[in-house]
DNA sequence: CCGATACTAGACAGATCTGTCTGGTATCGT
DNA sequence: ACGATACCAGACAGATCTGTCTAGTATCGG
């Protein structure tokens, strides 16, 4: 049921991840998408609606990624850290779609960026289990050292640097 | 002299940086620099050709600052992570202007992207160049690292999370 | 003094943006 | 069968975008 809200949401995922988000058009999203104006505001309020319901869905997602991945402790980080890097370096990758997002709204209070910090809570809670998982002694800053070194690989992989995502992946490796 | 080009040319770095340049039109950078719009245009033959003075300025602005650091070696190094983390821990710190573009131009093969590659490519050489200096083994990976570091810390500097940027700043000290 | 250059104000064209509205068809639950 | 919901096509309003153009003033080097 509702496959136009569907492919409204596919295709705004998929245009504002390659080219952005204010470049790419409410026009531009509906005609790839093959529905009608008004259909589109049936679904969503507004844009700003559907980037909401775009970032969220890719939430859920990395989500479901993230937690398909299998083992514990350091191993699971292992693969998790493996995994990004090998994302990072797909020939679609164009960054995060959290930080590319943040880039384009700068204030912070706002919904956007909110999800946005969600996220990255998300994924620090995550490796900080872990981190807990394998009786690793000083959780809290080795958290936030993978937080940032998953936003350096996103970044550098997003700008074709291989180089430093493997140097951000074995250094977190070898430092926690 | 010229005094119209250079209102025009500080009004757009402090809106680009602050509100992005997808969102920041040519009308409202000639509206604050109290410049007519002939004028704008007898100066940029475009807003792309803004875009890049903006970033061009910055590169040399920010060569002039890391240029002016004092010290050898890791000394130095050590004084430049303390200067970026002092920095994005500042009130207007909004991230790195290059990484910021680079997520509003998806297009690798552009004048923008290729200033943001040069730009990376400079903050690389600048380091292994300290690693070098150091005598410290395999400078190549670790400049990787290092740039990794820092594309890391502009990002979570500009999302407000200082903690990961000590951590990365306390990693990078710790690793090279 | 004169020609080139820098600057002012603002109208204008043409495109594009978000969002609304009209008007009609099809499907589905009850 | 009927009302609600989902969908279609596309015109439209109003704002905003980049870039050009007219028309005139001020400044400055030679």
């Amino acid at each position: 049921m509702s496959s136009a809200r569907d492919r409204v949401l596919g295709t705004a995922t998929r245009l504002f991840y390659a080219e952005g988000i204010h470049t790419v058009g409410v026009d531009r999203v509906i005609a790839d998408a093959s529905v009608a104006k008004a259909t589109f505001y049936h679904h969503f309020k507004s844009k700003e609606d559907l980037v909401l319901a775009y970032l969220a869905t890719e939430y859920e997602r990395q989500r479901g990624v993230l937690d398909a991945v299998p083992g514990t402790g350091l191993d699971r980080l292992a693969a998790i850290l493996a995994k990004l890097a090998d994302l990072s370096a797909g020939p679609g990758f164009r960054g995060c779609p959290f930080l590319n997002a943040a880039a384009e709204y700068p204030d912070a209070d706002t919904p956007v960026r909110h999800l946005v910090d969600d996220y990255r809570a998300w994924y620090r809670t995550l490796m900080r289990g872990l981190l807990v998982e394998a009786d690793r002694p000083d959780p809290d800053p080795k958290a936030d050292l993978l937080l940032l070194v998953r936003d350096g690989i996103t970044v550098a992989g997003g700008l074709g640097d291989q180089a430093a995502v493997q140097a951000g992946v074995r250094t977190a490796l070898a430092v926690v």
